[in-house]
DNA sequence: CGAAAACTCCAAAACGTTTCGGATTAAAAA
DNA sequence: TTTTTAATCCGAAACGTTTTGGAGTTTTCG
């Protein structure tokens, strides 16, 4: 590897006008600065980060921390998509990225602002935190090091903070259920320690009152965000709940386990029940029935993620907090309510 | 931030003396490096990578070279498997990830390889490249830079290379229509500067002429690895080739496609046709029907490229050339032949 | 007892940059 | 002509580590 050292001596200058000539600083000669590149050029020169970043202080690379990102989470590919557009925006902000994973082990010997700090990142972004998990606290204290959460308020000198406008996703959903006529809309949750299935039970809670129907909190089911979780709170729905025309469910992976559950009970859907997901998921447009669903723009969460981080890295004082609008995509999961109910 | 300077000071030995403590070297007192590791507790002292790295000329970081990562790849998150795979076991092995993009407008300013050069990864794994990209030659002639590439045949002295076996794969698949009565069987291929693609062709002939069926190249479409591409080429067999009862294609996510063709003709499959897919991505067991697909561990991948360019890095004479076994999953996009036809 | 060995420790150099504070020379102004 | 100013350049320090090559003690052994 060649170095500014190597440079300076072909070149025939210091090693200082060196680094001048190529960072663009205009006390060096025109001429100089055009043998230096010239040089430079020929010698295959590449500028070694780590000396700089020693010195700079600034690494140019963001951390990004996806807790559980694993096989199962193919299946909804939401992760893939934050990575997406976190990954577009830094590379056209040029800014690198350094993926951590917090495997159990880790995790217990080392916490990921640590890991953040031994690894230089200047700054991270962070997804799938439990709005009870201990790293919470310590971002919201140690103000020193930057964050941008995803789906996670939380308010702090150095945090951000984007997520999509659940509470008005929610209501959209029951909106729709609503005005195909239902009046017995049960709801599959996540789990209480998410943000978003706070809001979101929220707007279902709102929407209700709206039109006049009561919230009752039996009806409220808890899925845990799985496939499986989905199809046994469907199950016990079926079971307990006969009344129920419709569920509004706070993720499509568990709406494709609540599918399995009412085929098993003999319904069909939409025929003997209405479903409406969130997220809008890929399988979401393939599977059968297709889903109704409330999109998320997850690629837009990571790539405001970037540039939200950024404009903090880089001192930009903008708004820290960005709140994405959602959409309802009627597909076929849905369907007016019929008088055989 | 405490620096190994301020441990030294507080713990009255020299910085020398802290770092070899802190290394566990043996020429340092049970006694003194307790304390030097209760102060460096006590002042959470972390060691800047960086300043280490510098010295030691480890950064112990890879770089994960994933050509077109975008919105379009959630559909098979083929990429997202891969990664998890390159994620969790670099991260047993306490390697992290640097995250490169190669959007086009860097890929003319710079090439993977000095980007990983500057970047100060020790080695990288590469994944999407056509057999025709031009960084191929560059890797091969390069020795000096440790890559494993995924589903590119490629021999090089610091070269690896992890793919799955496609002419098997193939030739399960052919066998498998062969098997259920049918004769004329089409192939819907990928495109032509995909490694994979010629072997799964190559895999489609071989097993066609063990059964004593002839080889028709009008037989074989390319759609590109993509869903319309998939439609259009099914769109063309339908048209030019009724006597097909079968094809085999390249990809789930082109049979997605051809799906689609055959509905819009009329058709159905499997009745009127049967499909065999490849990959079995996310969506194959959610779509209706349900596809027969080839099976590849893609986590499995993404786990073994890891390994091996670790293995590479630290130095351990392994075999170089990973090939991992594909499965036949037979579902419902596929039947016997029918008198009908 | 003296020499060798073992045990602890450390000063300084090195890694490849950037940056601070001038120094030198040439051009402009007085 | 002398003084200012502008244009170029550079030496040395700094960033936070690891490593090299010893040096000073203490212990062991003949």
């Amino acid at each position: 590897m060649t170095t500014i050292k190597d440079l300076a001596r072909i070149a025939g200058v210091s090693v200082t006008t060196v680094s001048r000539a190529l960072n663009g600083y205009d006390d060096v000669n025109e001429e100089t600065r055009r043998k230096i590149k010239r040089v430079a050029e020929e010698m295959n020169y590449r500028p070694n980060v780590l000396a700089r970043s020693l010195v700079t202080k600034k690494s140019r690379s963001i951390g990004v921390i996806l807790s559980e990102i694993n096989r199962a989470g193919a299946k909804d590919a939401m992760l893939y998509e934050i990575l997406c557009g976190i990954n577009d925006r830094a590379s056209e902000l040029d800014y690198d990225i350094l993926l951590f994973s917090t495997n159990p082990k880790k995790q217990l010997s080392k916490s990921y602002s640590d890991l953040c700090k031994e690894r230089n990142v200047e700054g991270a972004i962070i997804s799938g935190l439990r709005v009870n998990d201990q790293y919470l606290q310590e971002v919201a204290v140690d103000t020193s090091f930057p964050c941008v959460l995803i789906d996670i308020p939380a308010e702090g000198n150095n945090l951000g903070h984007v997520t999509t406008d659940n509470v008005q996703g929610a209501r959209m959903a029951v909106r729709h259920l609503v005005e195909l006529g239902h009046r017995n809309i049960a709801m599959i949750n996540g789990h209480n320690e998410a943000s978003v299935s706070q809001q979101r039970l929220n707007g279902y809670r709102l929407e209700l009152e709206k039109h006049g129907l009561p919230f009752r909190t039996e009806l409220v089911y808890n899925g845990n965000f799985s496939e499986e979780g989905g199809g046994d709170a469907m199950h016990l729905i079926l079971r307990n709940h006969p009344e129920v025309t419709a569920v509004f469910t706070a993720s499509d992976l568990m709406v494709l386990g609540a599918l399995r559950a009412v085929e098993r009970s003999g319904g069909k859907v939409p025929e003997t029940i209405s479903i409406v997901g969130y997220d809008d998921i890929v399988i979401a447009s393939y599977c059968s029935p297709r889903l109704t669903t409330v999109r998320q723009d997850k690629y837009e969460m990571g790539y405001q993620s970037a540039q939200l981080l950024i404009d903090m890295l880089e001192g930009r004082n903008i708004q820290r907090k960005i709140v994405l609008h959602n959409e309802l995509i009627v597909r076929e999961s849905t369907s007016p309510l019929r008088k055989s109910n």
